[in-house]
DNA sequence: ACCAAATCTGACAACGCTGTCAAATAAATA
DNA sequence: TATTTATTTGACAGCGTTGTCAGATTTGGT
């Protein structure tokens, strides 16, 4: 009866549309105290089945919603991770923004976006204001900040976990996810020469990515398992830009009698680098020349012909690096655990049409 | 004598680095109430110099930042805008998200993510549900959002102030920032008709999309002032997908002797298929047939040639968006006057190489 | 030098929730 | 049934800040 009177005068109270319940409201109505009705909706347990229940009754037909600033604030926890990132590339950036979010809807967590500037001077200083102003629950460090030791720096002094995501500095140093780049590189040489094809060009990445290393890393290898060595003047190094892939076509294809037969160019960017200056040359991709990429962006599939290339499951190492900072922060694992996490993701070779067997 | 005391307590609390200094450190620092702080912290009048002076002295000796989380909780807002969005297109997303969070910085504010399926049946009440749970300052609304009558009655409901970029459903009914798409396509068709092009055709856009019968209004209007009347057969309804670019494109190349010698699709997606499909047929772009895209989206400066396309000003877009909320937001008007606001920002012409001189 | 008015400052109570701990109740044991 | 033990519940004190309002101080006018 007392309930349903004070549920009239809440009614009432409320007016309009604008209805934001508190925490109160739901104690009242149902008849418990405050405290029993957060045991409730944090999913506690030693809460009768029967309380539970009328509590939980209550809350729906209030449409209650825990507060998550009060949370944060009385609570451990902020329910907000921090994403981290500089990055040119718009489809890397919203691919790791959607398998973190995906990964913190699973568990009531929301996403603060942070670019931040990776050439400032203050970056150090930049993230420890932020983190000193929102106390995250934790942050996700994104190639290049990943890799910079001002930026691990101020994450640690802050005491906020992270976990780097394709990291290639300071191995060991936190939790990290990642894909064998490595071994994504061999694969695709190996696609190549099982195609026929023993002239191959590289054009290599931005010398100061570590994926670019171990790309090459992964080509030569390839290569010298084959029992083949890359000819010097078809290695070109490139800048992982649409431009420095139209400079390393004009190189390679300034003999047009001594053409490799195909090229592998490190990135994607540099590969449509090096099919527009084909294309505007007169040369035939993929008869004359096969040209493959890494990266699969969405212009592998824009271009004609459709880039054959290697796709980064950047959504589900997003993802997985989200799983790692959450699983804890449910769990009750001891924090230290997490400095040693690490999980390697498969990638994927996606052939289309610009290879072709010789 | 107590201040010193507790003041050590805790910098012995604090330990290592762990440095997470709250009002009440500066306060006591600065031999001031911590309202007196809050004063100086938020630029509120009524301090003497000399007072403010030394609260902003006792600050940076602490590296004090005010928690963002307690001032939402004590105060009456949050400090957080939400932008939501479903859009496929990563480069158009990161665009937003950049302008708002650039306006957004400039005020302390920051922005939380939030992509939404458009599909959901019940979008409106995830919606509901997320506004409840995270009292947002306000939200940025984007198409396909920002024409659902279902999201914004949740919005309008939670009495959370918003604004929407590049409606076209329900004029008037909030502030929004646009571009004049029906201007531009007007602009580009006058270019191609200053180019020497008569037989122009036009790909039409997805026709749940507020802007393609905008643009296609534009191009109308243009044809019509210049005396020309377009060939029924020329007009091809597309999706603003690849794929459909390239259906359109097999129907207007049907007959290699009869083409038009320019063509202006209603997005950058469905020119990369046109051109991919003229490259396939062996049409030369543009020496047999000019195209012109809209939108400007990175693959267009990708593809060969790169295309002649129209610039949105995206970026621009979402910093005025979240320019209106946050002017609101930290002057004294009253919210109603919001309701009126509109903000129209110029697009531009990108001339490259997709489109030439008959 | 005096009083009113303007300016500055601080106590204290929220904000909506969680953590702690003790009290109340139910279940289990003797 | 009395007693111990396990389970369930609630009172209360924060979390770090801002809003309100009253008290203290300075300024201006005579």
């Amino acid at each position: 009866m007392t309930q349903i009177k004070v549920s009239a005068d809440r009614v009432k109270e409320l007016g309009g549309g604008n209805a934001v319940s508190t925490i109160n409201d739901v104690a009242r109505l149902a008849g418990v105290s405050i405290k029993t009705v957060s045991r409730v909706m944090n999913n506690e347990p030693n809460v009768r089945e029967e309380t539970r229940t009328k509590v939980k009754d209550a809350a729906n037909l209030l449409h209650y919603r825990p507060n998550l600033l009060a949370r944060s604030l009385a609570g451990a926890r902020s329910f907000l991770i921090g994403l981290l990132y500089d990055n040119p590339s718009s489809s890397y950036v919203i691919d790791l923004q959607s398998g973190v979010i995906a990964r913190c809807r699973e568990s009531g967590y929301h996403v603060l976006s942070e670019p931040q500037d990776s050439l400032a001077p203050d970056l150090g200083r930049a993230i420890a204001s932020l983190l000193a102003t929102i106390r995250l629950d934790g942050v996700i460090l994104t190639p290049p900040l990943c890799d910079m030791a001002m930026v691990l720096e101020a994450v640690e002094a802050a005491g906020v976990p992270y976990v780097r995501v394709s990291p290639y500095a300071y191995p060991g140093r936190s939790a990290q996810v990642e894909m064998d780049d490595s071994l994504a590189a061999y694969k695709m040489t190996q696609h190549l020469l099982s195609l026929g094809h023993r002239d191959i060009g590289f054009v290599r990445g931005h010398p100061e990515h570590g994926s670019s290393h171990r790309r090459y890393d992964g080509f030569l290898q390839a290569m010298s398992e084959a029992g083949l060595t890359p000819r010097p003047d078809w290695i070109k190094q490139g800048f992982n830009s649409f431009a420095s892939g139209v400079d390393a076509a004009k190189a390679l294809f300034e003999t047009p009698t001594d053409l490799p037969t195909a090229l592998f160019a490190s990135n994607d960017e540099m590969a449509f680098g090096i099919m527009a200056y084909a294309q505007q040359v007169g040369i035939k991709i993929p008869d004359q020349v096969s040209v493959v990429g890494f990266d699969d962006t969405p212009g592998s599939t824009v271009i004609w012909p459709h880039l054959t290339t290697i796709r980064q499951p950047v959504v589900d190492l997003a993802y997985a690096a989200a799983d790692i900072l959450l699983s804890r922060a449910n769990g009750d694992d001891d924090a230290p655990v997490l400095t040693r996490v690490s999980r390697l993701l498969p990638f994927e070779l996606v052939q289309r049409d610009s290879a072709k067997p010789i």
